[in-house]
DNA sequence: TAAGTTATCGAACATTTTGTTCGGTTTCTA
DNA sequence: TAGAAACCGAACAAAATGTTCGATAACTTA
């Protein structure tokens, strides 16, 4: 599957630099990461830089994301499936794996999501709609019950979903109506929102 | 609430340069507009950008942003949760002023989703985590179901809610583990997916 | 291990983008 | 209509990007 190992100075340099980039968004965040800072932290020279990679994203996308999300991963992933299947786990999603990989490559997720809150933008609607639908949420479970998970994480969740959710929407078009959409949120999020509020 | 309106010219000068970044982002990314293409697009002085704005970010935080979750959204969406409750939907969240506010003002959310999509190596993690998703619902469902929402749509929920659930988890400093995780997940998760796969 | 290949170095350079300054002009408010 | 405030735009310094090329060092393979 995987062509010949190339040179080992393009092994090291390349890992390097990988290692570099990951660690200075860690620091300071992805955008204001400069080439500079990259080489000087990695130690190589300017013009090795870009004959290896075309730009900061490519090191990124061809460099960082194949260590989380190349082909060895997939392997894994698929053999821990495998396990599942023959454990005869049906009734449930097989996510295990991924969150074992997750805990096993931890620096390079957090810098990956401490990426994802550079969108400013984003990042405030994201939060405008967390607090809503954490308020509704404590309003539902009134005083009396106590919720099987912590609310944060519940409400954590459901936001996530709802972006990803209209996303969709969007980028499908916009096909459905707000409300028809609606509904089919309130389907299919509904049912474990109820049972872990202890309110079915 | 609100300060005294101020200066037309102040007004008028904001609100081009906000368009301006606005369909600059939808053409070309948030990342590729340069401060030369906003003020060429909005047609003011090189000076007058940073008589307002410290950079192209704060244009967005400050400026793009305060449209699609100010003041006057959130008085919105209050009024409309009043009546929702007056109507006594309880057994639900209410998202749907949400859904309604992004058909009324799409072309910011889609600036908004499209700045998301930059993020490579997120983008790369998610449409990994979305295929996976996906292809494990279509196992579930078989030939002989039929789903009452669109699978699509239903596996885009749930990546998000994942992503956005490990975000929170990340971020919490990883407390728990990865299996007591995944077994929050399953218990918020499944009671919906079954129910829409019409498999309970 | 020697020969030949390939990667790296690093300085120099052109280009692009950012961010600031300031005197002159236009537009607003009262 | 007079004073205040915002805008213009050219000019500039500084920072970052991306390219080139000859010299040097490191690797592979026979």
């Amino acid at each position: 599957m995987a062509t010949e190992k190339p040179d080992r100075r393009i092994q090291r340099t390349r890992k390097l630099m990988q290692n570099a980039l990951v660690t200075l968004i860690a620091e300071k965040g992805y955008e204001k990461v400069t080439i500079q800072d990259i080489i000087d932290r990695a130690n190589v020279g300017r013009s090795t830089f870009y004959a290896h990679y075309h730009d900061k994203e490519d090191l990124l996308l061809r460099g960082v994301a194949e260590i989380a999300y190349g082909d060895e991963v997939d392997e894994q992933v698929a053999k821990d499936m495998k396990r599942r299947n023959a454990a005869g786990a049906s009734g449930m999603l097989t996510t295990l794996p991924m969150l074992t990989h997750v805990q096993q490559n931890r620096q390079i997720h957090e810098a990956m999501f401490r990426q994802s809150n550079e969108n400013a933008i984003l990042e405030k609607g994201t939060a405008y709609l967390y607090a809503n639908i954490r308020a509704q949420l404590t309003e539902m479970l009134g005083e009396d019950h106590e919720a099987s998970v912590p609310l944060p994480f519940l409400a954590r969740y459901l936001t996530g979903g709802l972006i990803e959710m209209t996303k969709w929407w969007l980028e499908s078009g916009m096909q459905l109506s707000p409300k028809e959409l609606d509904e089919m949120f309130q389907k299919i999020a509904m049912p474990g929102v109820l049972g872990v509020l202890g309110k079915e």
